[in-house]
DNA sequence: TCTGGGGTCCTAGGACCC
DNA sequence: TCTGGGGTCCTAGGACCC
């Protein structure tokens, strides 16, 4: 069976019939939102740290402005690290080199990130939110290629007149071009890349640069003489697609500007999660334990204010050195029910009791959603429906019956929908965009 | 890069069904 | 009664992304 997918178009430029994709990632995000409302620290080095609170040193950096780089500081360090390397500000003892140090707040950062969605949302027919600070844009019909330029300097513009951030765009006719664009120029960058020069484009940089090659398909590359896009593109994609699968074809694809995907709308998420790190790895049960509970609750009390249902209850625990487990179980139905997630996630952890363990996760997943989950296929209308649908009580509606006499010496017990949940369910507005 | 929190998708084996 | 082929679901892990 040959899906017309795979080979049958070689090396051709381009994706969907002529599609304008531009791709909209705002520069260093978490620190330009700092900045918005601490005008003072505006050209200041500046790092924002997850996990991590003020005056202490755990955690790691999330965003590093462009002057705490030139230290040394990078995303994903150790704050120990960062620490080092940038001296924190707040201390008159640290001279010259030092900079300044915030925690991540991610509910003020989604409010700016919502003010940024909307004008997308104004300046698209469709719009997929990738993450909190990034997002692609079909603008096929909105512009033509001869004026594409001028086109994307608008949105900047817009974006950093109306809400006063920076954002790099990159415009091309494919979502993987139009990404790897948006990249180029950083920061404040504007890449257009024209059908028929995709390919040409992507030639010359590091295999890296390629979304979709991390650090482990780098070095694999490497070893097989593939240093650059370029070379990726005049592989022997058989030899690519034996060693990595799917995804080695997708690669080489791309790097040929072979594309086809659409901008699809975001949809509903796949998963929900909590997690959290010890400063240290923990033994005592009941530290995991505790820490296990609070998450639980906390995953569950979101989806509940999302209306998602769930269907799978998971487990994660990080032991030393740095080992992820997993464990997860599946039950007969969607539930939504606090107290079962609680409980299985304390069954499926307890094989970890007695082991020192570092980080904790729930997670949620195989998700349904009351509205209904047609929304992606069916015509849209390009308004953002995120939270406005109040939640309906009734949501098994098509449910595929599985009432069947499921034995469940264990789960079961109330399978059923119902909608009690003693706290006000209210859905404030905010809630809405906080989540993408 | 000894490691934070939130996601997505793919792979592979086993169970189970026809 | 050890033997086909195909499909789906479940679980665990891995790579990658921001």
């Amino acid at each position: 069976m040959t899906d017309r997918g795979d080979g049958t178009l070689p090396g051709v430029d381009g994706g969907a019939p002529d599609q304008i994709v531009l791709h909209v990632d705002m520069d260093c995000f978490y620190a330009a939102c700092e900045r918005l409302r601490e005008p003072e620290l505006e050209g200041e080095p500046l790092v924002v740290g997850m996990g991590y609170e003020p005056g202490d040193d755990i955690g790691a950096v999330a965003t590093a402005s462009y002057e705490a780089r030139e230290h040394g500081v990078e995303s994903a360090q150790a704050i120990s690290t960062a620490l080092e390397r940038l001296p924190r500000k707040a201390d008159p003892d640290n001279g010259d080199p030092a900079g300044y140090y915030r925690p991540v707040d991610l509910d003020y950062y989604s409010e700016i990130a919502a003010e940024v969605k909307a004008i997308l949302h104004d300046c698209a027919d469709v719009v997929r939110e990738v993450s909190i600070d990034e997002a692609y844009l079909d603008v096929t019909d909105r512009t033509g290629w001869s004026v594409a330029e001028g086109f994307a300097r608008h949105v900047k513009n817009r974006i950093e007149r109306e809400v006063g951030v920076v954002a790099s765009v990159g415009v091309a006719p494919t979502l993987s071009a139009a990404k790897v664009a948006s990249d180029r120029d950083k920061p404040d960058g504007l890449v257009v890349v024209e059908p028929g020069e995709v390919a040409d484009f992507f030639a010359p940089l590091d295999i890296e640069a390629v979304h979709g090659v991390g650090p482990v398909t780098a070095r694999e590359l490497r070893e097989m003489g593939i240093e650059t896009a370029g070379d990726l593109a005049a592989a022997d994609p058989h030899e690519l697609e034996s060693r990595f699968g799917e995804r080695g074809r997708e690669l080489y694809d791309r790097a040929r500007g072979a594309d086809d995907r659409a901008v699809t709308p975001t949809g509903d998420p796949k998963s929900l999660s909590r997690e959290s790190a010890f400063a240290e790895a923990v033994e005592d049960a009941d530290r995991k334990r505790d820490q296990l509970r609070a998450l639980a609750e906390a995953v569950a009390d979101r989806a509940s204010r999302e209306g998602a249902q769930y269907r799978t209850i998971g487990v994660k625990a990080v032991t030393p050195p740095y080992d992820i487990n997993t464990r997860e179980r599946s039950l007969p139905g969607p539930v939504e029910d606090a107290d079962l997630v609680e409980e299985i996630a304390l069954e499926l952890f307890a094989e970890f009791d007695d082991e020192p363990v570092r980080k904790v996760g729930v997670r949620l997943s195989n998700l349904s959603f009351a509205g209904g989950e047609q929304a992606r296929l069916t015509g849209w209308d390009g308004v953002d429906r995120s939270g406005a649908e109040d939640q309906q009580a009734t949501v098994d509606a098509d449910g595929p019956a599985a009432d069947a006499p499921v034995d469940d010496a264990e789960t079961a017990t109330d399978e059923d929908a119902e909608v009690q949940d003693a706290n006000g369910p209210n859905t404030a507005g905010q809630s809405s965009l906080a989540d993408f």
